[in-house]
RNA sequence: GAUUGCGUAGCUCAGUCGGUAGAGCAGCGGCCUUUUAAGCCGUAGGUCCUGGGUUCGAGUCCCAGCGCAAUCACCA
C-alpha cells in the first residue's frame, strides 16, 4: 500500500461531529418529515415571558384532576376530558441542555431572555416529534408548544404537545459547562459566544439601553441629533492617524472620520443651537484594552455655552446613567453596593466600587500638579528638575509646557481617585493648542478631561470661534507635522471659511461611549462592549506566513 | 513597536526528568418516564500553532515565524 495514492482534490473534510449532524438533518427531513430550516411562526412567546406564566395553582389543579381521571379510567369509569387551566405557550430557542431519559426527554432551550426547560414525554407527542426531541443536538433551534407546568423536581417547563425544528445546527457546539472561554474564539465567533455565555448577550442588551437613555436624555434637554460624514476629504477634529479610502467615480482620496467636530461646528454656524451626534470614529492607531480602531463617541456642541455648560451636562448624564444601572442591577438580583460615603449610586468595575455621587470631583490642573509634583507648574526650573528626578531623559528637548504635561501625567494623574469621577480643569493653553484661552489668564484654557476608573472618558472645551486665531493655530500645527503626518493632514479651508461666516461662542464635549459602557457594565476590555471588535485576519492553520512567505 | 506568558481532540484542560498522546464534556451505538454539569456500558476522535535545529528519540529543549492575552509605548 505504499504506492502513491492519487492526489485527491480534498475538499475540506468536515469533522465527524458535523458529518453526524448532516446525517441527522437528512433523517429529520427525509424520515421524520421536518423542514430542518423551519418556517414562520406566529404567537411565539419569549422564554422569560413563558416562564412568568407558570401558575402553581393551575399546575396542582391539573395534576390532581389528571390523577383522578386516571384512577377513574383504571376503575373502568367513563373517561372525561381533564380540565387544564395551565397557560398554553409556543416557544422557540436554542438547545443548551439535553437529557434523554428513555421515554422522557428534558431539553433546555435558550433565547435572549433566558433558559426554559421543555419536557417531551413519548406519550404526549407524535412519534416523529419524539424522535426529533430525542436526537436534537446542542445548538439546534427548536420550536415547542404546550402547557406551562413543572416537573416533580420543581423545574418550570413546557410539557410539549408538539415539537418542530427552527434550524438544524451543523456546527460543533462549545463546551456545555465552561462555555466558550478562549477570548479569541469569543470575539471571532461572537454568534456562538452570545448564546454560549449569556453574560455576553446581557452586556449588549445593557449597551443598547444605555445608548437609548443617552438619546432620551439629550433629546429631553433640547439637543438635536444630527449625522455628519464618515467619508471626509480632510480628516480633522483630532490628532489621530486616519484610514484612507478612495471614491472611484470622483477619483478622490477620502479619509474615514477621526472626529465629527468640524462638521458639528458647521452646524452651529448654520444656526443650530444645540447639536449632538452619536458617531463612529475610525483611528488608525494601536489596539488595547481601551482602544479599538473603530469606536463610538458622542460629541455635543452648544452655542453660547462653554466648558462649564458641558460639565453640568456630563455630570448629570453620567450620574443618571449610573442610577439607572443600579436599578437594573437591583431588578436583575445582582449585588448592589450600599450607598458610598458620598451617597452613591455605586457601581462595581473590576476590583473598584465607583461612586457616581453628584457632584463629581473637580480639580484644577494647576492644583493637581502642585500636589503631585511638589512644585508650581509655572516654575519651569523646578519642573525640569522634577522631570529629571522622574527619569524623563528627553526633558531637555521639550518645551517648558510639554515638560509640565509629562510631569503631570507621571505624578499628578495617579493622584486621581479612580473610584470618583473627576473633572481635571483648566489645562495649560500650550498643551491644548486648539482650545480657547481664558480671557483673564491666557496661559490656561477652557478645557477639562473627565477620568473615571483611571480611564479618560472624555474632554470638553470652550471652543475657539475666532477664525484668524484658528487659522494661525492650524497653520502652526501643520508646520509641526512630520513627513507621515503631512500626507494626511491638510488645512480645512472650508472650516475656516465657516468660522468667518461666524460661529457663536460654544461649549463642546466628546464622550467615549464604549468606555462609558465598559464602566457601567463592569467590563474589563473595550472588546467586551463591541460586538465585533477588529481582529487580525485568520491565517488558516495559524502558520500561513511561514508556508507561503511574502 | 517592546517585554512576558500562552497555543495539545469540536470545546474545557492535564501531560512528571526528553522515551509509544491523556481526561471530562460534546459525538456515535446501547439502557433508562422526573433530569438539573443526569447516570451506566461500549466506541470513535490528534498537523501537540507553523518551520527549522539539537538528540538514538522532541508535545516537552533551542532558534525563527504566526496568533492570542497581559503590561508598557503610541493614542488633543
Amino acid at each position: 500500500m505504499s504506492e502513491t495514492l492519487p492526489e485527491e482534490p480534498t475538499p475540506l473534510s468536515e469533522s465527524e461531529i458535523v458529518a453526524a449532524r448532516r446525517a441527522k438533518l437528512k433523517r429529520f427531513r427525509d424520515e421524520l418529515g421536518f423542514e430542518p430550516y423551519g418556517q414562520r411562526e406566529d404567537g411565539l412567546v419569549a422564554l422569560a415571558d413563558a416562564r412568568a406564566r407558570f401558575s402553581e395553582e393551575a399546575h396542582v389543579a391539573y395534576e390532581s384532576a389528571a390523577k383522578e381521571a386516571k384512577a377513574a379510567a383504571a376503575a373502568g369509569g367513563a373517561v372525561a376530558p381533564v380540565a387544564d387551566g395551565r397557560a398554553q405557550v409556543k416557544i422557540a430557542g436554542r438547545v443548551v441542555q439535553h437529557r434523554d431519559m428513555g421515554k422522557l426527554v428534558f431539553l433546555f432551550l435558550r433565547d435572549a431572555t433566558g433558559d426554559l426547560q421543555v419536557s417531551v414525554s413519548k406519550s404526549a407527542v407524535s412519534a416523529q416529534a419524539f424522535e426529533l426531541a430525542k436526537h436534537a443536538d446542542y445548538g439546534d433551534i427548536l420550536v415547542a408548544e404546550g402547557p406551562i407546568g413543572r416537573t416533580n423536581k420543581g423545574e418550570v417547563c413546557v410539557w410539549a404537545s408538539a415539537v418542530s425544528l427552527g434550524a438544524k445546527s451543523l456546527a460543533a457546539p462549545p463546551e456545555k459547562w465552561h462555555g466558550l472561554s478562549d477570548p479569541e474564539l469569543r470575539y471571532r465567533r461572537r454568534y456562538v459566544d452570545m448564546y454560549a455565555n449569556p453574560e455576553t448577550a446581557k452586556v449588549f442588551a445593557m449597551r443598547a439601553r444605555i445608548i437609548s437613555r443617552i438619546r432620551r436624555f439629550m433629546d429631553a434637554r433640547g439637543y438635536l441629533e444630527v449625522e455628519t460624514p464618515v467619508l471626509q476629504p480632510i480628516a480633522g477634529g483630532a490628532a489621530a492617524r486616519p484610514f484612507t479610502t478612495h471614491h472611484n467615480a470622483l477619483d478622490m482620496q477620502l479619509f474615514m472620520r477621526i472626529a465629527p467636530e468640524l462638521y458639528l461646528k458647521r452646524c452651529l454656524v448654520g444656526g443650530m443651537r444645540k447639536v449632538y451626534e452619536i458617531n463612529r470614529n475610525y483611528r488608525n492607531e494601536g489596539i488595547d484594552r481601551s482602544h479599538n480602531p473603530e469606536f463610538t463617541a458622542m460629541e455635543v456642541y452648544e452655542a453660547f455655552g462653554d466648558y462649564g455648560t458641558m460639565m453640568e451636562l456630563t455630570e448629570s448624564l453620567i450620574h443618571d446613567l449610573a442610577v439607572s444601572m443600579v436599578e437594573e442591577r437591583r431588578a436583575a438580583g445582582l449585588r448592589v453596593e450600599e450607598k458610598g460615603p458620598n451617597g452613591g449610586p455605586v457601581l462595581p468595575w473590576g476590583d473598584l466600587a465607583i461612586d457616581y455621587a453628584k457632584p463629581f470631583v473637580r480639580v484644577k490642573f494647576e492644583d493637581l500638579f502642585r500636589r503631585g509634583a511638589g512644585c508650581e507648574m509655572r516654575d519651569f526650573k523646578a519642573v525640569r528638575a522634577k522631570a529629571r528626578e522622574l527619569g524623563l531623559h528627553h526633558e531637555a528637548k521639550l518645551d517648558d509646557w510639554l515638560v509640565v504635561n509629562e510631569v503631570f501625567e507621571e505624578c499628578a494623574e495617579p493622584l486621581i481617585d479612580p473610584c470618583r469621577p473627576t473633572f481635571v480643569t483648566d489645562y495649560p493653553s500650550a498643551v491644548s493648542p486648539l482650545t480657547r484661552p481664558h480671557r483673564d489668564d491666557p496661559t490656561l484654557c477652557g478645557r477639562w478631561d473627565i477620568f473615571i476608573g483611571g480611564m479618560e472618558v472624555g474632554p470638553a472645551y470652550t471652543e475657539l470661534n475666532d477664525p484668524d486665531i484658528q487659522l494661525a493655530k492650524f497653520t502652526e500645527q501643520l508646520k509641526g507635522a512630520d513627513d507621515e503626518e503631512s500626507t494626511f493632514r491638510t488645512l480645512d479651508e472650508d472650516f475656516i471659511e465657516a468660522l468667518r461666516v461666524g460661529m457663536p461662542p460654544a461649549g463642546g464635549l466628546g464622550i467615549g461611549i464604549d468606555r462609558l459602557v465598559m464602566l457601567l457594565t463592569d467590563s474589563a476590555s473595550i472588546r467586551d462592549v463591541i460586538l465585533f471588535p477588529l481582529l487580525r485576519s485568520m491565517s488558516a492553520g495559524g502558520g500561513a506566513g511561514a508556508e507561503h512567505g511574502e
